[in-house]
DNA sequence: CAAATTCTGTGACAATATCACACATTGACT
DNA sequence: AGTCAATGTGTGATATTGTCACAGAATTTG
């Protein structure tokens, strides 16, 4: 549970780097639904998540929101220090969907350790890297998926998460996560329904046929 | 014309990595329509344009292309290197929309100067980062903006770069553009025409009322 | 000039979004 | 227990955007 573990280039850092690290990084715990980062209102620092679960969402303007991507234990969020880079110009929001622990580096001194350090730059370079990829692949998904396959993969990717087939969720959280409306949702469950994939009851959904809607995810 | 005059970052070099730069790099040149890059099969290396205009776009399975964004003079393109970011899953295509002079930094020469290199490393991030926005607010607008309002947007930009009000575009064109389908700009640049904001021609748009078209694309 | 190619126009229909509700379920409070 | 408020769901009507199947006009090629 060591600092240590969660930061993948530990070991290309110079001894006084690593000290200074452990000196100024603090734990961070904070319970679920909790609003981590708003926008450029905060800059707390870069995020290792230890354990939990946190959300990553853009907001319109009308309050309208799509997930962007989640991130687990281990994983490394960097729009929580968006502001040592300039030319991240857009704003995100990062909620906690479950209790979370993190170890938390703070901004300016990540900052520093970037423009001080090849491997920390080019580790952070990774990193954003690879946010842009998943986002590509959302945006791909949204311009050019019908609204069916999505709801489907989104609903087994959801059991895969909570290792249940028992979804608890409402249809109004399902349509914030996919950047559409509720009665979108609600619709596209009932046929679901009718067609004997899943099972509603207010707040849940339950997938009765996995088989099939796999495979409707995955056409 | 220098190549240290394309490179912002060219006094942030040691006197052996300028040297080795000068060396290696080559200046390139395309006509127009020419495919500079198409997904992972290129692998050119990092251009910095001279003169000319690029346009990268992505490419769904069904042929379908919305535009990402255009580099101009001065632009450096990081995705005809994107071979040495192994967290770049995404594919792009990049093709000149005039004929256009660049600078090509060899993949393999930069991978080796991002890794030991701290400035570098930091420029190619912010260069990413730059990117990621630009990705993101087309994202938003895609998601969050009416077909009408984007469309005179485009009409009003493209009239901008081509510093004239007779765009020479067909609607198919424009269709690729903005992501959707031929009929779709057909009808609504007639429901312009209807409104007097713009007057038709085979293979032309004429804006004739900036003033409105403008008031819709910022409304 | 004839033929082929490219570009535009249009109706019918499908998919998704928006609006305006009604109603059902749950939990909180007398 | 019964009332009320808050939350969640269902649904018809309508608007917007995308798809399909064409037809015809303008331009280029031979």
């Amino acid at each position: 549970m060591e600092l240590s573990e969660f930061f993948p280039i530990w070991d290309k850092l110079t001894p006084a780097q690593q000290a200074h690290l452990k000196e100024v990084s603090h734990p961070y715990e904070v319970k679920a639904g909790t609003v981590v980062h708003n926008g450029h209102m905060d800059c707390l620092g870069l995020l290792l998540i230890r354990s939990g679960q946190l959300r990553v969402y853009t907001l319109s303007s009308e309050g309208r929101e799509v997930t962007l991507y989640r991130l687990f234990e281990m994983d490394i969020c960097l729009f929580s220090a968006s502001c040592v880079m300039p030319n991240v110009q857009f704003e995100v929001v990062i909620e906690a969907e479950k209790d979370t622990k993190m170890w938390v580096i703070p901004s300016c001194l990540f900052k520093d350790l970037m423009t001080e350090s090849a491997p920390v730059a080019n580790y952070a370079n990774d990193l954003i890297s690879s946010r842009f990829s998943g986002v590509m692949w959302l945006m791909e998904q949204i311009m050019w998926r019908s609204f069916d396959k999505r709801l489907a993969a989104f609903l087994i990717e959801e059991a895969a998460l909570e290792d249940s087939d028992v979804l608890k969720i409402t249809h109004e959280k399902i349509a914030a996560h996919m950047g559409t409306a509720r009665e979108v949702v609600t619709r596209m469950l009932r046929y679901f329904q009718g067609e004997g994939m899943v099972k509603l009851t207010r707040g849940a959904v339950e997938i009765t046929h996995k088989k099939r809607l796999s495979n409707l995810a995955d056409s």
